[in-house]
DNA sequence: GCGTTGAGTCAACGAGCGTAGAGCGAAAAG
DNA sequence: CTTTTCGCTCTACGCTCGTTGACTCAACGC
Protein backbone atom coordinates (compact mmCIF):
# COMPACT_ATOMS: atom_id res chain seq x y z
CA UNK A 1 0.00 0.00 0.00
CA UNK A 2 2.54 2.55 1.10
CA UNK A 3 5.92 2.67 -0.53
CA UNK A 4 7.95 3.96 2.35
CA UNK A 5 11.22 2.35 3.29
CA UNK A 6 10.99 0.01 6.23
CA UNK A 7 13.05 2.07 8.66
CA UNK A 8 11.02 5.21 8.02
CA UNK A 9 7.76 3.34 8.31
CA UNK A 10 8.88 1.82 11.57
CA UNK A 11 9.87 5.19 13.02
CA UNK A 12 6.58 6.76 12.07
CA UNK A 13 4.56 3.96 13.60
CA UNK A 14 6.58 4.07 16.78
CA UNK A 15 6.03 7.80 16.99
CA UNK A 16 2.28 7.43 16.44
CA UNK A 17 2.15 4.95 19.28
CA UNK A 18 4.15 7.24 21.58
CA UNK A 19 1.96 10.23 20.74
CA UNK A 20 -1.21 8.28 21.41
CA UNK A 21 0.26 6.92 24.64
CA UNK A 22 1.23 10.38 25.87
CA UNK A 23 -2.21 11.76 25.15
CA UNK A 24 -4.03 8.94 26.90
CA UNK A 25 -1.65 8.79 29.85
CA UNK A 26 -2.04 12.55 30.29
CA UNK A 27 -5.81 12.31 30.09
CA UNK A 28 -6.57 9.20 32.13
CA UNK A 29 -3.41 8.29 34.00
CA UNK A 30 -1.49 5.05 33.99
CA UNK A 31 -4.01 2.56 35.35
CA UNK A 32 -7.00 3.71 33.31
CA UNK A 33 -5.02 3.71 30.08
CA UNK A 34 -5.01 0.34 28.35
CA UNK A 35 -2.57 -0.97 25.78
CA UNK A 36 -5.59 -1.73 23.64
CA UNK A 37 -6.75 1.89 23.75
CA UNK A 38 -3.31 3.20 22.86
CA UNK A 39 -3.06 0.75 19.98
CA UNK A 40 -6.48 1.70 18.68
CA UNK A 41 -5.68 5.42 18.90
CA UNK A 42 -2.49 4.74 16.95
CA UNK A 43 -4.32 2.57 14.42
CA UNK A 44 -2.26 -0.46 15.27
CA UNK A 45 -2.57 -3.90 16.80
CA UNK A 46 -2.06 -4.12 20.58
CA UNK A 47 0.55 -6.81 20.11
CA UNK A 48 2.69 -4.38 18.16
CA UNK A 49 2.87 -2.03 21.11
CA UNK A 50 4.18 -4.88 23.22
CA UNK A 51 6.62 -5.88 20.52
CA UNK A 52 8.05 -2.37 20.35
CA UNK A 53 8.13 -1.40 24.02
CA UNK A 54 8.16 -4.70 25.85
CA UNK A 55 5.61 -3.84 28.52
CA UNK A 56 3.07 -1.23 29.51
CA UNK A 57 5.50 0.09 32.09
CA UNK A 58 8.26 0.60 29.52
CA UNK A 59 5.79 2.27 27.18
CA UNK A 60 4.96 4.69 29.95
CA UNK A 61 8.63 5.35 30.70
CA UNK A 62 9.32 6.04 27.04
CA UNK A 63 6.26 8.29 26.78
CA UNK A 64 7.10 10.51 29.77
CA UNK A 65 10.80 10.72 29.03
CA UNK A 66 11.37 14.40 28.47
CA UNK A 67 14.15 16.86 29.03
CA UNK A 68 13.38 18.98 32.12
CA UNK A 69 13.53 22.70 31.45
CA UNK A 70 16.66 24.05 33.12
CA UNK A 71 16.34 26.95 35.51
CA UNK A 72 19.64 28.75 35.13
CA UNK A 73 19.41 31.20 37.95
CA UNK A 74 21.13 34.46 38.62
CA UNK A 75 19.58 36.91 41.00
CA UNK A 76 16.22 36.48 42.76
CA UNK A 77 14.54 38.75 40.22
CA UNK A 78 15.44 36.62 37.25
CA UNK A 79 14.77 33.51 39.27
CA UNK A 80 11.18 34.46 40.00
CA UNK A 81 10.62 35.49 36.40
CA UNK A 82 12.04 32.22 35.16
CA UNK A 83 9.88 30.17 37.49
CA UNK A 84 6.85 32.20 36.44
CA UNK A 85 7.83 31.74 32.81
CA UNK A 86 7.85 28.01 33.33
CA UNK A 87 4.34 28.44 34.69
CA UNK A 88 3.42 30.50 31.69
CA UNK A 89 4.59 27.66 29.55
CA UNK A 90 2.79 25.23 31.77
CA UNK A 91 -0.46 27.15 31.58
CA UNK A 92 -0.03 27.38 27.86
CA UNK A 93 1.32 24.32 26.19
CA UNK A 94 2.93 22.26 28.87
CA UNK A 95 4.34 19.21 27.09
CA UNK A 96 1.99 16.30 27.30
CA UNK A 97 4.75 14.09 28.65
CA UNK A 98 4.86 16.25 31.77
CA UNK A 99 1.09 16.16 32.09
CA UNK A 100 1.18 12.38 31.76
CA UNK A 101 3.76 12.14 34.51
CA UNK A 102 1.85 14.50 36.79
CA UNK A 103 -1.43 12.75 36.14
CA UNK A 104 -0.05 9.44 37.34
CA UNK A 105 2.39 10.58 40.01
CA UNK A 106 -0.05 10.05 42.89
CA UNK A 107 -1.09 6.52 41.98
CA UNK A 108 1.68 4.94 39.93
CA UNK A 109 4.88 4.22 41.89
CA UNK A 110 7.19 4.70 38.91
CA UNK A 111 5.54 7.97 37.97
CA UNK A 112 5.94 9.07 41.59
CA UNK A 113 9.64 8.27 41.49
CA UNK A 114 10.01 10.13 38.21
CA UNK A 115 8.12 13.13 39.57
CA UNK A 116 10.22 13.15 42.72
CA UNK A 117 13.40 13.12 40.67
CA UNK A 118 12.21 15.93 38.40
CA UNK A 119 10.98 18.08 41.27
CA UNK A 120 14.10 17.47 43.35
CA UNK A 121 16.22 18.49 40.41
CA UNK A 122 14.25 21.68 40.02
CA UNK A 123 14.44 22.35 43.75
CA UNK A 124 18.20 21.88 43.67
CA UNK A 125 18.54 24.29 40.77
CA UNK A 126 16.38 26.94 42.37
CA UNK A 127 18.02 26.41 45.74
CA UNK A 128 21.45 26.87 44.21
CA UNK A 129 20.35 30.26 42.90
CA UNK A 130 19.31 31.44 46.30
CA UNK A 131 21.20 32.25 49.45
CA UNK A 132 20.29 31.99 53.07
CA UNK A 133 20.07 29.24 55.63
CA UNK A 134 16.95 27.46 54.46
CA UNK A 135 17.40 28.12 50.74
CA UNK A 136 16.65 24.49 49.96
CA UNK A 137 13.41 24.55 51.89
CA UNK A 138 12.30 27.82 50.32
CA UNK A 139 13.12 26.40 46.90
CA UNK A 140 11.04 23.33 47.72
CA UNK A 141 8.11 25.53 48.67
CA UNK A 142 8.41 27.55 45.47
CA UNK A 143 8.39 24.32 43.48
CA UNK A 144 5.42 22.80 45.29
CA UNK A 145 3.56 26.09 44.93
CA UNK A 146 4.00 25.93 41.17
CA UNK A 147 3.04 22.27 41.29
CA UNK A 148 -0.19 23.04 43.10
CA UNK A 149 -1.17 25.84 40.74
CA UNK A 150 -0.42 23.67 37.72
CA UNK A 151 -2.34 20.73 39.12
CA UNK A 152 -5.33 22.89 39.98
CA UNK A 153 -5.34 24.52 36.59
CA UNK A 154 -4.25 21.82 34.15
CA UNK A 155 -5.37 18.58 35.74
CA UNK A 156 -8.23 19.41 38.06
CA UNK A 157 -9.33 22.24 35.79
CA UNK A 158 -10.80 24.30 38.61
CA UNK A 159 -13.48 26.70 37.41
CA UNK A 160 -11.84 29.54 39.30
CA UNK A 161 -8.62 29.17 37.30
CA UNK A 162 -10.08 28.30 33.94
CA UNK A 163 -10.22 31.14 31.44
CA UNK A 164 -7.74 33.17 33.45
CA UNK A 165 -4.89 34.46 31.28
CA UNK A 166 -1.47 33.20 32.41
CA UNK A 167 -0.17 36.73 32.79
CA UNK A 168 -2.87 37.45 35.35
CA UNK A 169 -1.88 34.40 37.39
CA UNK A 170 1.78 35.28 37.03
CA UNK A 171 1.08 38.83 38.18
CA UNK A 172 -0.59 37.63 41.38
CA UNK A 173 1.95 34.92 41.99
CA UNK A 174 4.98 37.18 41.56
CA UNK A 175 4.94 38.86 45.00
CA UNK A 176 4.09 35.49 46.43
CA UNK A 177 7.30 33.95 45.08
CA UNK A 178 9.32 37.09 45.89
CA UNK A 179 8.43 36.49 49.50
CA UNK A 180 10.32 33.21 49.28
CA UNK A 181 13.49 34.26 47.48
CA UNK A 182 14.80 35.92 50.55
CA UNK A 183 16.00 39.48 51.06
CA UNK A 184 19.59 39.03 49.91
CA UNK A 185 20.91 39.17 46.38
CA UNK A 186 23.93 36.94 45.68
CA UNK B 1 -17.41 -16.69 69.57
CA UNK B 2 -18.17 -13.14 70.58
CA UNK B 3 -21.29 -12.34 72.53
CA UNK B 4 -21.97 -8.89 71.22
CA UNK B 5 -25.43 -7.86 70.16
CA UNK B 6 -25.98 -8.03 66.45
CA UNK B 7 -26.36 -4.31 65.84
CA UNK B 8 -23.15 -3.51 67.67
CA UNK B 9 -21.26 -6.26 65.89
CA UNK B 10 -22.49 -4.99 62.57
CA UNK B 11 -21.44 -1.43 63.30
CA UNK B 12 -17.97 -2.48 64.35
CA UNK B 13 -17.45 -4.59 61.25
CA UNK B 14 -18.64 -1.78 59.02
CA UNK B 15 -16.27 0.57 60.73
CA UNK B 16 -13.35 -1.84 60.35
CA UNK B 17 -14.08 -2.07 56.63
CA UNK B 18 -14.26 1.71 56.28
CA UNK B 19 -11.02 2.22 58.19
CA UNK B 20 -9.21 -0.34 56.06
CA UNK B 21 -10.66 1.19 52.91
CA UNK B 22 -9.56 4.69 53.89
CA UNK B 23 -6.05 3.52 54.64
CA UNK B 24 -5.67 1.62 51.39
CA UNK B 25 -7.32 4.30 49.25
CA UNK B 26 -5.03 6.90 50.83
CA UNK B 27 -1.99 4.75 50.26
CA UNK B 28 -2.58 3.34 46.77
CA UNK B 29 -5.45 5.30 45.25
CA UNK B 30 -8.72 4.04 43.86
CA UNK B 31 -7.63 1.83 40.99
CA UNK B 32 -4.82 0.01 42.80
CA UNK B 33 -7.00 -0.71 45.81
CA UNK B 34 -8.97 -3.92 45.46
CA UNK B 35 -12.08 -4.97 47.32
CA UNK B 36 -10.24 -8.15 48.18
CA UNK B 37 -7.38 -6.22 49.79
CA UNK B 38 -9.80 -4.07 51.81
CA UNK B 39 -11.67 -7.16 52.94
CA UNK B 40 -8.48 -8.92 53.96
CA UNK B 41 -7.24 -5.87 55.87
CA UNK B 42 -10.58 -5.76 57.66
CA UNK B 43 -10.52 -9.50 58.32
CA UNK B 44 -13.67 -10.08 56.37
CA UNK B 45 -14.96 -11.75 53.22
CA UNK B 46 -14.89 -9.62 50.05
CA UNK B 47 -18.56 -10.35 49.40
CA UNK B 48 -19.44 -8.70 52.69
CA UNK B 49 -17.95 -5.42 51.52
CA UNK B 50 -20.18 -5.56 48.46
CA UNK B 51 -23.18 -6.46 50.60
CA UNK B 52 -22.63 -3.46 52.86
CA UNK B 53 -21.65 -0.82 50.34
CA UNK B 54 -23.07 -2.05 47.05
CA UNK B 55 -20.06 -1.34 44.87
CA UNK B 56 -16.44 -0.33 45.02
CA UNK B 57 -17.45 3.17 43.98
CA UNK B 58 -19.93 3.51 46.84
CA UNK B 59 -17.34 2.16 49.26
CA UNK B 60 -15.00 4.90 48.11
CA UNK B 61 -17.67 7.56 48.45
CA UNK B 62 -18.46 6.42 51.97
CA UNK B 63 -14.77 6.28 52.87
CA UNK B 64 -13.89 9.79 51.71
CA UNK B 65 -17.05 11.40 53.03
CA UNK B 66 -15.77 13.88 55.57
CA UNK B 67 -16.84 17.22 56.91
CA UNK B 68 -14.66 19.92 55.33
CA UNK B 69 -13.06 22.19 57.88
CA UNK B 70 -14.82 25.56 57.69
CA UNK B 71 -12.74 28.67 57.20
CA UNK B 72 -14.68 31.34 58.99
CA UNK B 73 -12.85 34.41 57.93
CA UNK B 74 -12.58 37.84 59.36
CA UNK B 75 -9.63 40.00 58.49
CA UNK B 76 -6.69 38.98 56.28
CA UNK B 77 -4.54 38.32 59.33
CA UNK B 78 -6.88 35.74 60.79
CA UNK B 79 -7.52 34.38 57.34
CA UNK B 80 -3.88 33.60 56.68
CA UNK B 81 -3.46 32.11 60.13
CA UNK B 82 -6.51 29.95 59.63
CA UNK B 83 -5.29 28.70 56.26
CA UNK B 84 -1.89 28.00 57.73
CA UNK B 85 -3.52 26.26 60.65
CA UNK B 86 -5.33 24.02 58.22
CA UNK B 87 -1.93 23.29 56.73
CA UNK B 88 -0.56 22.63 60.18
CA UNK B 89 -3.33 20.13 60.63
CA UNK B 90 -2.64 18.76 57.21
CA UNK B 91 1.05 18.36 57.85
CA UNK B 92 0.24 16.73 61.12
CA UNK B 93 -2.71 14.42 61.12
CA UNK B 94 -4.69 15.25 58.02
CA UNK B 95 -7.67 12.90 58.09
CA UNK B 96 -7.06 9.85 55.99
CA UNK B 97 -10.31 10.45 54.14
CA UNK B 98 -8.84 13.65 52.71
CA UNK B 99 -5.62 11.89 51.77
CA UNK B 100 -7.64 9.18 50.05
CA UNK B 101 -9.55 11.78 48.07
CA UNK B 102 -6.38 13.66 47.12
CA UNK B 103 -4.56 10.47 46.20
CA UNK B 104 -7.21 9.57 43.64
CA UNK B 105 -8.27 13.00 42.43
CA UNK B 106 -6.02 12.95 39.37
CA UNK B 107 -7.07 9.55 38.08
CA UNK B 108 -10.54 8.77 39.38
CA UNK B 109 -13.32 10.93 37.90
CA UNK B 110 -15.51 10.83 41.00
CA UNK B 111 -12.60 11.70 43.25
CA UNK B 112 -11.82 14.58 40.90
CA UNK B 113 -15.40 15.84 41.16
CA UNK B 114 -15.29 15.53 44.92
CA UNK B 115 -11.96 17.33 45.10
CA UNK B 116 -13.25 20.10 42.84
CA UNK B 117 -16.29 20.56 45.04
CA UNK B 118 -14.24 20.65 48.23
CA UNK B 119 -11.66 23.05 46.81
CA UNK B 120 -14.30 25.31 45.26
CA UNK B 121 -16.06 25.47 48.59
CA UNK B 122 -12.86 26.46 50.32
CA UNK B 123 -12.09 28.99 47.60
CA UNK B 124 -15.54 30.53 48.01
CA UNK B 125 -15.09 30.78 51.77
CA UNK B 126 -11.67 32.35 51.52
CA UNK B 127 -12.80 34.62 48.71
CA UNK B 128 -15.75 35.82 50.76
CA UNK B 129 -13.34 36.88 53.49
CA UNK B 130 -11.34 39.00 51.11
CA UNK B 131 -12.02 42.17 49.24
CA UNK B 132 -10.83 43.47 45.95
CA UNK B 133 -11.58 42.84 42.32
CA UNK B 134 -10.00 39.46 41.87
CA UNK B 135 -10.64 38.14 45.36
CA UNK B 136 -11.93 34.89 43.95
CA UNK B 137 -8.82 34.36 41.88
CA UNK B 138 -6.50 35.19 44.74
CA UNK B 139 -8.45 32.79 46.94
CA UNK B 140 -8.07 30.11 44.29
CA UNK B 141 -4.32 30.64 44.20
CA UNK B 142 -4.10 30.45 47.99
CA UNK B 143 -5.99 27.19 47.91
CA UNK B 144 -3.94 25.64 45.13
CA UNK B 145 -0.77 26.75 46.87
CA UNK B 146 -1.83 24.85 49.95
CA UNK B 147 -2.81 21.94 47.75
CA UNK B 148 0.62 21.83 46.16
CA UNK B 149 2.49 21.98 49.44
CA UNK B 150 0.27 19.28 50.90
CA UNK B 151 0.67 17.05 47.85
CA UNK B 152 4.43 17.49 47.81
CA UNK B 153 4.71 16.78 51.50
CA UNK B 154 2.05 14.19 52.27
CA UNK B 155 1.63 12.27 49.03
CA UNK B 156 4.87 12.65 47.09
CA UNK B 157 6.83 12.80 50.33
CA UNK B 158 9.57 14.95 48.87
CA UNK B 159 12.84 14.61 50.74
CA UNK B 160 13.18 18.38 50.95
CA UNK B 161 9.94 18.68 52.92
CA UNK B 162 10.20 15.55 55.02
CA UNK B 163 11.32 16.08 58.59
CA UNK B 164 10.54 19.79 58.39
CA UNK B 165 8.42 20.92 61.35
CA UNK B 166 5.05 22.38 60.29
CA UNK B 167 5.77 25.64 62.07
CA UNK B 168 8.84 26.14 59.89
CA UNK B 169 6.80 25.66 56.74
CA UNK B 170 4.06 27.89 58.08
CA UNK B 171 6.62 30.57 58.92
CA UNK B 172 7.96 30.64 55.36
CA UNK B 173 4.54 30.39 53.81
CA UNK B 174 3.02 33.21 55.83
CA UNK B 175 4.44 36.19 53.88
CA UNK B 176 3.69 34.23 50.75
CA UNK B 177 -0.01 34.05 51.58
CA UNK B 178 -0.05 37.61 52.91
CA UNK B 179 0.98 38.72 49.44
CA UNK B 180 -2.31 37.30 48.17
CA UNK B 181 -4.76 38.60 50.74
CA UNK B 182 -4.59 42.04 49.25
CA UNK B 183 -3.78 45.34 50.88
CA UNK B 184 -7.22 46.20 52.19
CA UNK B 185 -8.81 45.05 55.43
CA UNK B 186 -12.59 44.68 55.33
C1' DG C 1 14.35 -14.15 -9.13
C1' DC C 2 14.76 -15.92 -4.29
C1' DG C 3 15.55 -16.73 0.14
C1' DT C 4 15.67 -13.68 4.31
C1' DT C 5 14.31 -10.17 7.31
C1' DG C 6 11.12 -7.68 9.82
C1' DA C 7 6.75 -4.87 10.29
C1' DG C 8 2.32 -5.90 11.49
C1' DT C 9 -1.86 -9.02 12.58
C1' DC C 10 -4.62 -12.78 14.72
C1' DA C 11 -6.19 -15.60 18.18
C1' DA C 12 -5.74 -16.95 22.57
C1' DC C 13 -4.06 -17.69 27.39
C1' DG C 14 -3.82 -16.89 32.29
C1' DA C 15 -4.56 -13.91 35.93
C1' DG C 16 -7.02 -10.65 38.58
C1' DC C 17 -10.79 -7.93 39.04
C1' DG C 18 -15.81 -6.48 40.54
C1' DT C 19 -19.76 -8.71 41.44
C1' DA C 20 -23.89 -12.16 42.31
C1' DG C 21 -26.36 -15.81 44.64
C1' DA C 22 -26.85 -19.71 47.46
C1' DG C 23 -25.97 -21.31 51.80
C1' DC C 24 -24.50 -21.59 57.00
C1' DG C 25 -24.87 -20.69 61.77
C1' DA C 26 -25.82 -17.91 65.58
C1' DA C 27 -28.69 -14.32 67.57
C1' DA C 28 -33.39 -12.48 67.94
C1' DA C 29 -38.49 -13.11 68.11
C1' DG C 30 -42.63 -15.83 69.23
C1' DC D 1 -38.40 -25.05 71.72
C1' DT D 2 -39.47 -23.36 67.12
C1' DT D 3 -39.18 -20.07 63.64
C1' DT D 4 -37.33 -16.11 61.62
C1' DT D 5 -33.82 -12.85 60.89
C1' DC D 6 -29.43 -11.52 59.44
C1' DG D 7 -24.29 -11.17 59.72
C1' DC D 8 -21.13 -13.55 57.18
C1' DT D 9 -18.80 -16.99 54.06
C1' DC D 10 -18.13 -19.89 49.91
C1' DT D 11 -18.07 -20.58 45.20
C1' DA D 12 -18.19 -19.07 40.96
C1' DC D 13 -19.41 -16.14 36.86
C1' DG D 14 -18.09 -12.86 33.38
C1' DC D 15 -15.22 -9.47 31.97
C1' DT D 16 -11.06 -6.95 30.94
C1' DC D 17 -6.47 -6.67 31.17
C1' DG D 18 -1.33 -7.43 29.90
C1' DT D 19 1.06 -10.49 27.43
C1' DT D 20 2.52 -14.32 24.09
C1' DG D 21 3.53 -17.15 20.01
C1' DA D 22 2.37 -18.45 15.54
C1' DC D 23 1.27 -16.51 11.31
C1' DT D 24 1.08 -13.13 6.84
C1' DC D 25 3.14 -10.43 3.59
C1' DA D 26 5.76 -6.72 1.72
C1' DA D 27 10.49 -4.80 1.63
C1' DC D 28 15.31 -5.96 1.39
C1' DG D 29 20.07 -8.20 0.20
C1' DC D 30 22.27 -11.12 -3.03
Amino acid sequence: MSELPRAERRRRTERRILDAARELFAERGFERTTIRAVAQAAGVDPALVMQYFGSKQELFSAAVRVAPAPVAGLGPEELVEQVLASLGMKLGELPQASLAMMRSMLTHPDAAASARATLSGQIAQIGASMSGEDARLRAALMTTIMLGVTVGHQLLELDELRDVPPEEIARLLRPCLRALTGPDVP
